[in-house]
Order: structure tokens, then sequence, then C-alpha cells
DNA sequence: TATGAATGAGCGTTCATTCAT
DNA sequence: GATGAATGAACGCTCATTCAT
């Protein structure tokens, strides 16, 4: 009988990982062989390629945020405030990394344009996240203000990962957080 | 004199929106001298390494920023919403692509954890973008709510560029455009 | 387990006649690899670099020296003149080839100067030479005398390989040895 | 008129220098053009190719030890060994270096198997210094131990030049200038 | 399933050489 | 004669991928 040393779960979130440190481009098969334990070509027994594993580790990113982080807002045994910290939080926890990369921002910037295979998933995350928020703004104001505000919080947290990157600083997120909570108190002007 | 087919300064742009296009890592030096019109073996007669290349674009952008577009803010013959109007214009047709890149954010994801050598340049161009805007929301507030607009500001446009290129839309930027100038009249809370 | 065109061993020995004909600097990876059948890249499996690879070369050469040549001296079994007679010839198979180049005085007049990682091994090889055909000496002369002896053995034997490779002829070879031997009868002067 | 910034004599030694020093093939025509001030395509108005420039260094080194160094061994105002005397070390200082290197002995080695057209200078060379040393070792014993004589005395000085280079040492050379002295005392066995 | 040898295309870079000016 | 831009082949090396075992 063969011995399995992995599991796909395991190299997904591994592989997440490098790539959220590495980026797309500058991570080698062999990086994430590595990273995981196996020889590089013991991972094609798991993923035929690349491609195929950034898509995968981009759609179990979608899939735990279906599961796990958006429904958060739908939980009415918290106050909005409550819901909203908590859903960010895990959010942070899951496509953040300490370093300062986005899996879904990095990937956005790199591939977009010439990977067409990622770009679906990653508007599934982006659009998932919107609603998540737009459903939280809009308990105060007009659903399309409420857009706006979920929109505006989302470009924010992008740069902000960006400047904390450059800067190694974290208080530009923490800035970003009080103001997506804040926001909740907003009106249409 | 020997013939020649391109300038230092041509290359220079002509890189500036391959790698905007195409990231740092996708880009290989075959693509640049392509997109100059040269063999790539000729290209080492303007730059010694790809690494040097990138530097001299990022330097030549923020040269071009601090000598065409920051001093706007200090243009006393237009009221502050104009400076900032023509600034913010002038700034995105430096470094943004219409495919949705920006120069300084892409570099920044895709470089600044293992590329030290453009770390400096990036954090100098950042730094201008955010003195400018600092300057100008200072008329009507203090200095440290103006920095955190500014930087407000600088963090959205880039998830905006971001969005933008996911989605293939352009009212992302504008929506940040529009707020950009609103803030001019925010005071401290 | 994967198809093993090649061992390890193989690629060492083919590799010291290779560069042992070409010299290091006029041998490329492509000249080794097909001198063992393989595809450059391939190569790569068995050793990271070129540097490695020759530093590896000499210093297989330098354990069998150790193991099978100079041990010779000190086998009580043969008379002096036998030993020294079997030493020299089996040191000359080792590191001489038919087209009269010498894989250790090569490389020291085309490596010492700039690519100190191949010095060490080489000192090593020249210091084992050196004390093996010492010992020899030493039996009917001082220690003093018996290590000038063999430095101008060795001397000459280097000098020879060069005018053999020059000339074309292998007279030059068969003087040296002749007198290497004859020197066991010398004494201090 | 047009300038010339140096003279077919200068670049010819400069070249004798870096090539002594690097060798043939690790010599890059640029680092031959910054050795005498030119720029490298400038370099293709003295001599057309890399080789050509070799074998002309080669050629004027012998013409130079023809017309200055051989002749001594016929001055017979001079005892003989002051002429052996004067000229070892007039020929040391044409073809050696300081570094330890051999202009003649690093070119026989690195290129006499694939680069025929070097061979019949270097020939002629070794020719020249085996008849100047065999003309004075003759004055005490006969022509062909003369020639013995000579043929194991630039051995030596060959075989001196790698161990001085490996081990940094010059009393190689020294032991050799003195051994080629006192064979003048020699006589046939 | 895991291995690791092998592939072949491509990378960034260097180089000898050419030639219009 | 000197320049330096341009060439094109080759270099050492990396990579995603394949596949016999």
């Amino acid at each position: 009988m063969p011995i399995q040393k992995v599991t796909r779960e395991e190299i997904l979130t591994k592989s997440l990982e490098v790539f959220r440190h590495r980026g797309y481009h500058n991570t080698s098969m062999n990086d994430l062989a590595n990273a995981v334990g196996l020889l590089k070509g013991s991972f094609y027994h798991y993923f035929d390629s690349k491609e195929t594993l950034m898509k995968e580790v981009l759609m179990s990113v979608n899939i735990f945020l279906k599961q796990e982080v958006f429904p958060i807002v739908h939980d009415t045994t918290l106050p909005i405030e409550a819901r909203m910290e908590t859903m960010l939080k895990r959010f942070s926890k899951t496509v953040f990394s300490k370093d300062g990369g986005c899996i879904v921002g990095n990937t956005i910037l790199e591939t977009v344009n010439q990977y067409p295979q990622f770009k679906e998933v990653l508007q599934e995350i982006l659009t998932g996240w919107t609603n998540a928020l737009t459903y939280l703004y809009s308990h105060r104001t007009t659903p399309e203000y409420a857009r706006k505000l979920a929109e505006q919080s989302i470009m924010e947290y992008e740069g902000a990962i960006m400047m904390a990157k450059l800067f190694g600083e974290s208080y530009y997120y923490k800035d970003c957080y009080l103001r997506a909570i804040e926001r909740l108190n907003e009106r249409t002007q």
C-alpha cells in the first residue's frame, strides 16, 4: 500500500502561505514542494500544474470565506458592530500574512492581465466580501450607498496592505479597521 | 557616431509600460528588448541588469513626480481644489496604465519582500505623494488629521486600481478621485 | 525507481577527461553534458554548478591518490625503486591524459588566481605527492634534501607535460621518470 | 586628422600582461581594451580578432627573445656562468609575471589542443630557449647531454612557476635558477 | 503514492565581432 | 582612428513538467 505523506488540504494550506509570501511567478514548484516536504515530482500526483494549484488555492480560500467568514454578517445574535469586527478579523487571518501579503491582492496584480483562469475566483472572492460588507452597512443607509461604503472599505484595506508592506508598519490596517467600523454609522449625504 | 535605434529615455519609457503590464518577474529581458526593437543582448549597452533597469525606471518615475507633479500643490495661482485635480490627473497618467496597472503598487507587492533595492525608491515615491496630499489637506484641518486623510486617499487609490483591474471597470478610480477632493472640506472630528 | 542514464561517478570520470582536454574555461556545461549523454539541464541534478563539479572532480582525484597511489610508498614488500615505479605509473594514469593534459597543472594555471575555491584541493594533491616522493627519497639522504629532490621531480614532471603537449612527443615524460628513479641514489652534497 | 591614442606596441605589451594574468579564455576583448584605454570596438582597428592578437603577442615575445635574450649566450665578453645568469633573468622578465604566470606555459596548456595556430610560435619560443641553453651547457659536455640538461632546466622552470603560483612562494624559482647554473658543471655520466 | 532522473524551453547575461558615423 | 550601438550565438543556470520505477 502506498504511503501518503500529505493531504491535498495540507498542500493547499502550505502553498497558500508560500504564494502569499513570494508571489505567483517568483514561486517555483520546488519552493512549494519543499514547503510541504515532498519532492517536485510527487507534487504532480496532487495537482497537474502550477496554474491548477493556484486556482485551487484560490478556490479553497473562496470556499472558506463563504462558509466560515461571510455568513457572520447574518448572525443575529450579535450586534452589527460585533459582526463587522469578527468578520474583518477572520478575513484578515485567512487572506493576509504577517509580512504584509494578501493572496488576493497579490494575485490580482500579478496575474489578472495574463491568466484569465484566476479571474473568476478572484472576482467571486471580492464580490462575496463586497456583499457581506454591503449587507452590514445597509442597516443604517440605502443599499446603493452601503455598496459604496463597502467598496471603499475594501479598497482602503488593499491599499493598507501595500503601505504596511512597504513601510513595515501595521497601523495602516488598524486605521482601516476602525474606519470600516465607524462607517456603520454613516448615512447618505 | 554609430546608428542609435533607441535612447535611454525611450527604453525607460517603454520598459515602464511593459513592467506595468506584465509585472517584474513575468517580464523577460526579451520582452523588454522587443518592446524597444532591440535584441536582448543589445539591451545591456544601456543597463547592466534587469534589476538596475527596474531601479532606474522607478527612479525616473520618482524624479518626474518630484519635478512635474508634486510641486503643483504649491501653485498659489490655483485654488486648492484645482491643484488637487491637476495633481491627481498627472499622477495617474504617470503611474497608472489603461489596463489597470500601477507600477508602484505592482512592484511593491511583487518585490519588496525579496528585493530590498527597490524599497527605497518606492518609499520615496509614496512619501512624496503622501506629503503632497497632506499639504493640500492641511489647509482646512490639522497637520495630523491631514496626514491621515492623505494616507486614506492613497490607500483607496491603490485598492481602486486592483478593483479596476479585476472587474475591468473604471468607476472605482472616479469614486476615489471624487472622495479625495471632497476630503478637502473635512475637519478634525 | 526512475531510469538513470548515468551515475555521479561516471559524470566525474567523464568530466575529468573533458576538463583535462579542454581546460576549465573552455569547457561548457553543454560539452560536459554531451560527454555523458545528458542535456545540460539534466546535469544540474547531479551538481549545483560548474564550479562545484570541478571542485568535486579535483576532490575525487585527491581521494583516489590518497587511497590508491600514495600509500604505495609504504609497501614494505617492495624495494624502494619498485615503489617509485608503481607510484609514478599509477599517478600518471590518474592525472595525465594521452593528449598531454594534466588536470592538476592545467587547473592551477587557469584558475588559481581567480578561483580560490580550487586552490585548497590542488594544494592538498601536490602536498600529498610531495610527501610521498619525499618519503621515498629520504631512504638514502636527509629529509631536507629529500624534499628538494621531491619538488624537483614534480616540477620536472609538470614541465614535461607541457613539452609533451607542445611537441607531441612522449620522451619528455620518460626522461623525467628515469631521473626520478635515479635520484633515489642521490645524497646530500 | 585622426588621433591615435595608442600604438600597436603598447597594445601588445598591455595585452601580454592581461593574458598572462587571466589566461586566454578568461580574458575578454573588453578586459584587453580597458587595459589599454580603448573601447572594445576600437581594438579591431589594430587586430582583427582575439586569436590574431594572441598570436601577435606571442610573436612579439618570440622576436624579443630572439633579438635581446637568446643572443646573450654568444657574448664572449662574459664567462659562461654570467651569460646563463643574464639570460635567465631577462627571460623571466619577459615571460613571467609576479603573480606566477608564464605566458608561454599558460598558453600551451590552455590552447595547444584546440588552437593549432598558436602552436608554431610557441614551439619556436621553446626551441629557441632550448637551443640557447644547449649552447651554454655544451661547453663542458656533449651536445646530446647538453640538450637533455637544457630540457631539464626548462621543464623545471615551468613546473616551478606552477608551484610558485599554487603556494605563493618564490623559492621554487630560485632553486631552479641555481640548479640551472650548477648544471653548467655537469658532465656525461 | 513517491521518487528523482530526464527533458526542453527559457532565463539573465556575456562575448567576439561588425559597422555607420 | 575612434566610437559605441547593435548583433547573434553561446554561456551557466532554472523551471514546469513527464514518467519509469
